[in-house]
DNA sequence: TTGAAAGCGATACCAG
DNA sequence: CTGGTATCGCTTTCAA
């Protein structure tokens, strides 16, 4: 492996003239440069990121730890991530932890060895402390966090509540009141914003909320079946369910063509992510969209960002960001039966 | 940050001490290693790897190079690679290439700066030149890898040729015989490999082989869907589909559902890979398995097994894996129709 | 504009 | 068993 010196040795020049070629400084002769370049072509000189690195305390690196790959939602930020971070010259390391709190603590530990010059944490488990003494070492962005966080630290959140809200009220709209409700595991911020949603909105309506039309799943598919099989054994069964995350939903549509109902004229589901697979099914999935793919990249903007503020000494205040969702609609949402019309009255 | 040096300060001994308790060395007293410990623990001293790596010549980290994480095969895959790595005290670099030559061979760069020991290059794009220039600076290891390549490679495939025919002859047993095929794009292997076991299988059985029951999709579900659309309406339209992979196999199934037919009564589809939703569509996928995650499990040990006989200077000769594929059985394959049965007499 | 030299933080050798 | 020290490849002064 050919080093710097080598390239000096070949080209004629310096140790630290190599450096200020490859460092693009405008203080070469146009001579000294090309002679540079012709020798670093020559040789295949590839520069040595471990003692770059060394040397400047930056890795040019970044650690990007989500909660589970599989989940077909997470690769789609990543992708949004590594795509902005490679923009910026940066690389990433993606840390799958399988929402597992131990797991996550290792990674942050190898990152940390790594010297990665910022973490983005999706739905973190560590504690406050442990976010406290990432931050002293390098930058930290929180995605989707639970509870509250100091103002200092830099957040980036979906709007779960206002994506629900947006979402009932389209089942609203089409004529559904008994309208079911599949959360995900509450320990998540998200989880709980959306069932918030869910019950202030039947508040706002004015209608009665019926706490066996709320079930609690676990965002895999199977949960979204199990949870829809007993909805659908209820006498006097929900017209439309909203489930918690796609895939949830897409169990549950599982469940109810087994009864051999039809969606949606027996019944409407809408779900929430919009995976891929959401318009793939069938019938293709009405859901409320999250912004994947700029949830990644909006992070490593929000990240670079800050170690800008960081290198330059600033201590400038944490970020709060909120994005919006949409609805897509598609064809699992219909207009609910009359017969279910008047429930409420 | 503290480094080994403040750790030692701490402990009352030298540098050299400190860095044999780090790296367990049998050669320290119990008194100093309580005390490096301690001062350890009371720093949070965390090694800089990018000093070992500059001293090493190790990095303790691999590249990961993958066609698109869009796919659900790859976040598979990529886990069986990131767990087997992290067992072996490695991170991995995970680098979508958008099956991009360009992006591929920039990933590429970018790895070998970062000093990465090894590199799996899955579905390379890369000249045999690169190939060659790679494996001068780290390991490599190819997985499904396009045309022959010199023994002294490592490389891992899929039985593409042995899955499809066990896929195949399934359909025959259930009484197919106008059995259409959709193929993927055919510059890599293993599409030509399926569809080469699709022509043979014909012959085997002294089937005709009617090209207009070729189709060739692209490995996205659309693909699929169009081809399925064109072949429903032929006249004497297969009584089987079976496609290159689960997505267009899921979009067949999507082209023949609008047009009002049954799976698997008028038409049985067949799909490859047995990506998550397989399961979860309606009717559910009959598909030939991939060992997904057994896969990148698979090349992250042959890259470590390739990185210990480099360090040991041995020259080992490359290894030739291929993975076999199981045959899962679900809905969407049943018995032909009695009248397409004498077809072929 | 260029070159020489001092480190960055760890490892590993060798003398004690 | 321990401590001192050269070294990895690069960046970054500082003098020439």
């Amino acid at each position: 492996m050919p080093t710097m010196k080598d390239v000096a040795r070949e080209a004629g020049v310096s140790l630290g003239t190599v450096s200020n070629v490859l460092n693009g400084l405008p203080t070469v002769s146009n001579e000294n440069r090309e002679k540079v370049e012709e020798a670093v072509r020559k040789l295949k000189f590839i520069p040595n990121t471990a003692a770059r690195s060394l040397k400047t305390n930056s890795s040019k690196s970044l650690g990007l730890s989500i909660p589970n790959i599989g989940n077909p939602f997470y690769p789609e930020l990543a992708r949004g991530a590594e795509d902005a971070a490679q923009k910026a010259g940066y690389s990433v390391f993606l840390c799958n932890n399988d929402r597992n709190a131990e797991k996550e603590k290792n990674y942050v530990r190898v990152l940390l060895e790594k010297n990665v010059d910022g973490i983005i944490l999706v739905k973190p488990q560590v504690s406050m402390e442990e976010m406290d003494e990432i931050r002293e070492k390098c930058g930290l962005v929180l995605v989707d966090i639970d509870g509250e966080v100091h103002e200092s630290y830099d957040v980036i959140n979906v709007d779960d509540f206002g994506g629900t809200m947006k979402g009932l009220e389209l089942l609203y709209e089409y004529g559904h009141i008994r309208i079911a409700f599949i959360s995900g595991s509450l320990e998540s911020r998200s989880s709980r914003s959306r069932l918030e949603a869910y019950i202030r909105f039947r508040e706002e309506k004015s209608l009665p909320v019926d706490d066996r039309f709320i079930k609690r799943g676990s965002y895999d598919w199977y949960s979204g079946y199990t949870c829809a099989t007993e909805l659908l054994r209820m006498v006097n069964r929900p017209t439309a369910i909203f489930a918690s995350n796609d895939l949830m939903a897409i169990g549950a549509m599982k469940a109810i063509r087994e009864r051999r109902m039809d969606i949606p004229h027996d019944i409407s589901v809408m779900g929430y992510d919009d995976i891929d697979m959401a318009a793939l099914c069938s019938p293709q999935l009405t859901t409320v969209r999250q912004p994947k793919y700029e949830l990644g990249q909006a992070s490593v903007e929000m990240l670079l960002k800050r170690l800008c503020f960081r290198k330059a000494g600033v201590n400038e205040k944490g970020e709060h960001l909120v994005l919006p969702t949409d609805i897509i609609f598609r064809e699992s949402v219909g207009y609910a039966e009359r017969e279910n019309g008047g429930e409420n009255s």
